[in-house]
DNA sequence: CTGCTATAGTTACGGCTGTAACCATCAATT
DNA sequence: AATTGATGGTTACAGCCGTAACTATAGCAG
């Protein structure tokens, strides 16, 4: 008899490629229409959260690892969508915040980003997808000691 | 006021976070054990599933870009885990099967791949991992026709 | 003050990846 | 059999990434 392992029922492998599938769909926003990285994505998605906010900070939000963060922030930097500012009385660390073209560059990806997520949330259906999320928590405390 | 966006509620962004968590987890397994990469582990994961099959099977089964198969492939033959036959008719194509000591290996790595399947299942609650299976079909669904 | 340890952030390096180009082969048409 | 177009698979190239090492600064112990 074959092996009785599937890897389309072995949840890591799923996971990642639904993860691949969904994130390729609003990447072509960000990356046609204005030429950014997923990184960088996501460093402007928190920095308009946080509103102000350290490279570490950003780090522990965004999920990525700092040297992606470092250079996430030199690239929107170096567009001028975001500022740097020496804390005055600690100065390893760096204060930044969205200028007002990076407010505006995130207010038009938002809105991209909640009419693709109304999208999922439409083919999930709306009450399931509250669950999904509940999941994904579980999922994501499973290695929490280890950080 | 601040913006009504918040990254940890967009479900690109969460599923990428929880599949990485989860992909690691068990990635440190077929890293560590065996030293191979999750290209390799899931082209060991496919030729046993299908016995026999080519490297375009393989990527369609996998969900794998041609160039990363071909690489993969390159390297399991290198350790002798994997066979290549040029098929007799087309010689474009080759067909590909694991080795006695191929085979050996995947059933090490099956048992380590159940058991953590085990645990994810038991975070999740057993009822619902099928929900969670469901929910990632639909998102897979999405771009179908882009493919 | 001096030295030790820790922290914020950057960078050099090697490895992995996708895109595009490529090679070899096949199939269909002429 | 020559041409054309498609297909299976490989590879060159440039970009991205994580690890580890690094710089600069801070804080604490003596």
């Amino acid at each position: 008899m074959g092996q009785s392992f599937k890897l389309e029922k072995f949840i890591p492998y799923r996971l990642m490629v639904a993860a691949e599938t969904v994130s390729m769909g609003f990447s072509v926003t960000y990356k046609e229409q204005f030429g950014m990285s997923r990184p960088e994505w996501r460093v402007l998605a928190s920095l308009a959260q946080l509103q102000h906010a350290t490279a570490k900070d950003i780090a522990a939000h965004s999920s990525m690892h700092k040297t992606k963060v470092s250079r996430a922030v030199f690239e929107l930097e170096k567009r001028k969508w975001l500022l740097r500012k020496l804390d005055e009385t600690d100065r390893r660390m760096e204060h930044l915040s969205l200028t007002k073209p990076g407010v505006a560059v995130h207010a038009k990806l938002v809105v991209h980003a909640t009419a693709y997520q109304a999208k999922l949330l439409a083919v999930l259906g709306v009450n399931t997808s509250d669950q999904l999320l509940t999941m994904l928590n579980k999922l994501e405390g499973l290695h929490a000691d280890h950080w």
